[in-house]
DNA sequence: AGGGCTAACTAAAACGTTTGCGTAAAAATT
DNA sequence: AATTTTTACGCAAACGTTTTAGTTAGCCCT
């Protein structure tokens, strides 16, 4: 293939003017007179000039990109994250590339290598399920990489993080289900390892324990692949199914887990929320018009992923290294919906 | 922000080598001595080297990435799509730029001056509602940038494209429609303008035509925003819902649009299928257990994307420029389930 | 012994910019 | 008129690689 696109040295040898006339021209310095830097932009604009974005990074450099690792693009909730960073970013001129680990930690490693060092200036990152070894993060950062963690992070890495209040939003949704009437509440969650999981199981626990009721680890199922896997939830969903006395509500965790219970419910023919009810963590637009329509953890998904640009940014265009970091903390939203109506009596 | 990365000149200061000696024996040149090449290696693992893509880039005079225009990424179709393109490309050691139009022409053009000319080898794009005018893509091409059109295409650019057969998809969805009863058919579709659009128009008039039915254009409906406003597909809706002799089914053509419609007629109290059937293209992997569970047209979302992204790397590895292109047809499926479920009996 | 080979390396140019410094001419100041 | 200042431009180095074209030194061969 050969790319034609014509560079500034052409416009320099066209015009009679040395290079760096004709860059200053182009970038309206003081030092070129009027005249010039017209004749300058309109030849420019009439050949369809445009700078080699490669050799300005590589001259200034940085490349004006970001980077982002997250487990899955079509899960609404981390689309929408990307959403809210692609704003931040193209605000301040600031281009982002996206990659997904699919909840490998082999393939997160080899995401953040493909993108790492002076090919982007930051890098965004929610973890994999896999991932409890962040060696591979701390070398980049050691390094001055300005590293800014979203929804799963790692406590073992000091950055800015943002994430959102998982105690309070587990801690709710129970009680919502408790308060319901709903007695025995079995949790699906991924694997233990997320700092995300963890946190909203001991929302779930306490809620169970300040409502005097007992948790029983026999209601609780880890999913170690982040629900990727149908299977895995398959069978966290039969283990609960087999007890002698079966949840009548169930918490999940993850937004795919959410939706893969709801699916394997019906495939089970299990009503909702009659025989179980279902409250979920989920992002989906489409919690309104599911059957039943779902109660749901609603995360700020866009703001999370704004906020978190915002922060990178702020380190990247920092003068001087930065040693104080933040956790920014966003609340969850319960939306109350048919999947855990309270059933006031069988019609 | 400081960079203190190692580059290929400190190795061979350190080592007391050329810089030319160094590149070729990281590269595994065959003129350089093996206990040479061990040193060098050796030392750029112990010292964390990572060569800069951008000095790489702009000596090689590719990026090894290419950009990605959708309208939307929590587009369920778009992320599926997208899958598939970041799967070839990344089997072939390319990463992937993802950007956004929002449906908005001058952010297509604007994503796309920002990705063009040399910080991309080459470009996917499915245009926007509102482009009907691609002289900023004409241009690019003429200047040597490889491009592949999937999903919305434009026939005023001679490149590959990747397709789903729109008119079958629509006309076997209509004629499943027409098969199960119903009588006064709605089709709500995007702005005309988009070549998916007119095929699935074309489709919907054909199967009707054919049944022997009359093509009556006050059931027809047009959202020129793609359905990113909620207000104008309640707009559309409310028109149909206003006729004398209101649409007992409603084929919708784009995958927000369908899910909008679906939100809206449960807004507005309307019983599916017994009132109005509902039957949408759609990528959505929830349509089992939406309520009612949704019919849908369902597109090969990450075949396509795969496929796109094949063709385009195709160009761009080819040795002399390409003039023979090709337009790839996939096929649609149809999935059947209760939204449009025949009314045996009113119970 | 002289020429030709080869193996193993180095020097330098190039990719397309940006930028600090230098400088000639024009303008302003004495 | 002589000096200084300003204006407007050019030169050349630099960013970190890759690559072409040498350049040594040692070896083999007649």
């Amino acid at each position: 293939m050969n790319f034609d696109a014509i560079t500034i040295r052409d416009i320099a040898r066209e015009l009679h003017l040395s290079v760096s006339t004709v860059s200053k021209a182009l970038r309206d310095s003081y030092e070129i007179s009027d005249k010039t830097k017209k004749l300058v932009l309109e030849y420019a604009q009439k050949n369809n000039y445009r700078p080699n974005p490669m050799a300005q990074s590589l001259k200034k450099g940085h490349s004006k990109s970001i980077g982002i690792v997250v487990s899955s693009i079509d899960n609404q909730f981390f689309s929408q994250v990307i959403n809210g960073m692609e704003s931040e970013a193209y605000s301040q001129g600031y281009n982002v590339i996206i990659t997904q680990s699919h909840e490998s930690w082999d393939l997160e490693v080899q995401n953040v290598n493909h993108l790492t060092h002076r090919a982007i200036d930051g890098l965004l990152i929610s973890l994999s399920t896999e991932t409890n070894d962040v060696e591979h993060l701390k070398k980049l950062q050691s390094q001055g990489l300005p590293i800014v963690f979203f929804d799963r992070v790692s406590n073992e890495i000091d950055t800015h993080k943002v994430i959102v209040d998982n105690l309070k939003g587990a801690y709710e949704a129970t009680m919502h289900l408790i308060n319901s009437g709903y007695k025995h509440i079995a949790h699906i969650t991924s694997s233990a390892i997320t700092s995300v999981s963890s946190e909203r199981l001991s929302g779930y626990k306490k809620a169970l324990e300040d409502s005097g009721m007992e948790v029983d680890d026999r209601y609780i199922k880890f999913c170690t692949h982040g629900g990727q896997a149908m299977s895995e939830i398959q069978q966290a969903l039969q283990e609960l199914l087999d007890l002698e006395v079966k949840p009548d509500a169930i918490l999940t965790a993850w937004d795919r887990i959410t939706t893969s219970t709801l699916s394997l419910l019906h495939k089970f023919n299990i009503k909702i929320p009659q025989e179980i009810a279902l409250l979920g963590f989920t992002n989906t637009l489409l919690a309104d018009v599911l059957n039943p329509s779902l109660t749901a953890v609603q995360q700020p998904a866009f703001e999370i992923g704004r906020k978190a640009t915002e922060m990178l940014l702020s380190i990247i265009n920092s003068k001087r290294p930065v040693t104080e970091f933040e956790t920014v903390v966003l609340p969850t939203e319960l939306f109350i919906r048919n999947s855990t109506a309270r059933q006031i009596a069988v019609k």
